[in-house]
RNA sequence: UCCUCGGUAGCUCAAUGGUAGAGCAUGCGGCUGUUAACCGCAGGGUUGUAGGUUCGAGUCCUACCCGGGGAGCCA
């Protein structure tokens, strides 16, 4: 027989009083000594576990049965009727009853049914998808990825797979994690002294991509309407809840395009990919409500509800002047604005999503195109509370003299650039994208803390186990 | 990288410089169509690592390692 998934056979997609076949492991048993024991079967396809009822006349009931703990593997037969306790509207009288997998020592089983701390299943990583949040958070995760593909596939945007390793040469910020098959007992040195790169795998020095997004601009000026989503490596030694070192990044990118354009489409994105998770994620979210962030539901639905707040970065400046606040960094025209002044902004003034743009150029990266005060570039990030800068985009400078002078201001080297440069000789036309952090855009729709718990595998400084 | 708090049982945490304790989890028993159940009993410890002070260190000192929170940088 074939099995069924969890989310069917409690969803009423099977007939009540028809037999059923499930497969899933165990998160708890809990026994009737009159006769009965109950076992929640999980198998990923549903937030809710299933009650298989077995019965005392089972024939290896006392063999078998209440040997079952927590994390065991079962295959089940049975029949799917309506459930007689509260809590479940279906449950599965078993019939037969097979442990595939035992759990070995239940006294050591690391995700016992028991309270753990985040920081914990951090170090059984390889268990903590059988834990509610992380199961939870892996569906929420999968619905975004699938909305963000299914927003840009309707929208007539193409998904570029831009490279992972990259030549060092062109991108602007962060630190690198260097790709090299050199022998690190045996560097080469050339004559200098220093490392001879030339013999290395690429002939070049190069590191993990920071952005695709020099990259798929290549495209956008080919294909009008394109984006990379795909991982980012930053090799910052940050410390906090919203920085990985390994992280998914989206990128769209779009031709004939300003910054208001691009700010539309951000608008417009997050707004898709919140209603298909509460489309179809309601049992996960109904679990963050729970449990983690009792806002998140309504969180996202104020955001789908409103309209983006709109401020340049000057308004910006005089708000938060006009704040009367003390904040610890004094706050100026010319200064970046740091995380307590994104907080004051999205979290006490407007509450909600603000988007603030056209920053000062010195704060900003070289692509960025002047605006004709010659003091600001067309920048825009998105700030959204409890979490601060979620999409930071530009319109990107299509002057190839501007693009130049930037360059030269911002003393990087030319020739470095030569390709992205030929861009603005052959055709070129105004156009803008963004980067979406994508774990952050999982930890705003969940209501998580910690970036960590939103990747399957996090990495950040000293952390690359698993 | 900086500031700050922490590291004791499988997990979460107690313990005035003087006998190492609880809750949860686990095992056994009891009770119950149970739902993060309840009652009883039991097992379980190199107190992060390395030094030092002391008659005596989980507790005080030094160094290091690891984790949380905050900051910087950013997505």
């Amino acid at each position: 027989m074939k099995p069924t998934p969890i989310a069917d056979a409690l969803g009423g997609k099977v007939t009540a009083d028809t037999t059923v076949r499930i497969q899933g492991w165990v998160r708890t048993r809990r026994d009737s000594k009159a006769g009965i024991s109950f076992i929640h079967l999980h198998d990923g396809s549903s937030f809710d576990p299933i009650q298989v009822v077995v019965d005392q006349q089972f024939a290896n009931y006392e063999d078998v049965v209440l040997k079952i703990t927590s994390g065991c593997a079962l295959d089940v037969t049975g029949t799917l009727v309506e459930s007689q306790g509260k809590g479940q509207s279906f449950e599965i009288q078993a019939k037969d009853l097979d442990v595939v997998g035992w759990v070995e020592d239940p006294d050591t089983y690391p995700v016992s049914p028991k309270r753990h701390t985040f920081e914990y299943l951090r170090e059984v990583a390889h268990l903590r998808p059988r834990t509610n949040t992380i199961g939870a958070v892996t569906r929420v995760r999968n619905c975004l990825a699938q909305a963000v593909h299914r927003y840009f596939h309707e929208h007539g945007f193409y998904w570029v797979h831009t490279p992972i390793i990259t030549g060092a040469d062109c991108e602007g910020a962060g630190e690198m994690f260097r790709v090299s098959t050199l022998d690190l007992m045996n560097v080469p040195r050339t004559d200098d002294g220093n490392v001879d790169v030339a013999q290395d795998f690429f002939g070049k020095e190069t590191n993990l991509t920071v952005s695709g997004q020099l990259n798929v601009e290549c495209f956008c000026l080919a294909l009008s309407k394109v984006y990379t989503f795909g991982p980012t490596f930053r090799a910052e030694n940050s410390h906090t809840p919203r920085h990985l070192a390994e992280f998914w990044m989206i990128e769209p990118e779009i031709a004939f395009a300003d910054l208001m354009d691009d700010a539309k489409l951000a608008d417009d994105l997050l707004k898709y990919c919140f209603k298909a998770v509460l489309d179809e994620r309601a049992d996960d979210m109904k679990f963050f409500v729970e449990r983690i962030e009792k806002t998140a539901v309504d969180r996202l639905e104020r955001f789908i509800g409103a309209s983006f707040e709109y401020m340049t970065y000057t308004q910006a400046i005089e708000k938060l002047e006009a704040s009367g606040k003390k904040f610890e960094f004094p706050v100026k025209w010319g200064i970046d604005i740091q995380t307590e002044h994104e907080r004051y902004l999205s979290e006490e003034l407007v509450n909600g999503p603000v988007v603030v743009t056209d920053y000062p150029k010195d704060i900003k990266a070289f692509y960025m195109r002047m605006n004709d005060d010659g003091k600001t570039v067309a920048a825009m990030d998105v700030l959204a509370p409890g979490i601060g800068e979620i999409v930071g985009g530009s319109q990107r400078e299509e002057r190839l003299d501007m693009l130049d002078k930037r360059i030269e201001e911002m003393d990087l080297n030319k020739d470095d650039y030569w390709w992205y440069r030929d861009l603005r000789r052959y055709g070129t036309v105004p156009h803008a994208g963004f980067g979406l952090g994508f774990e952050r855009l999982v930890q705003y729709t969940t209501g998580v803390q910690n970036i960590r718990e939103v990747i399957p595998f996090p990495r950040w400084a000293n952390n690359a186990d698993f």
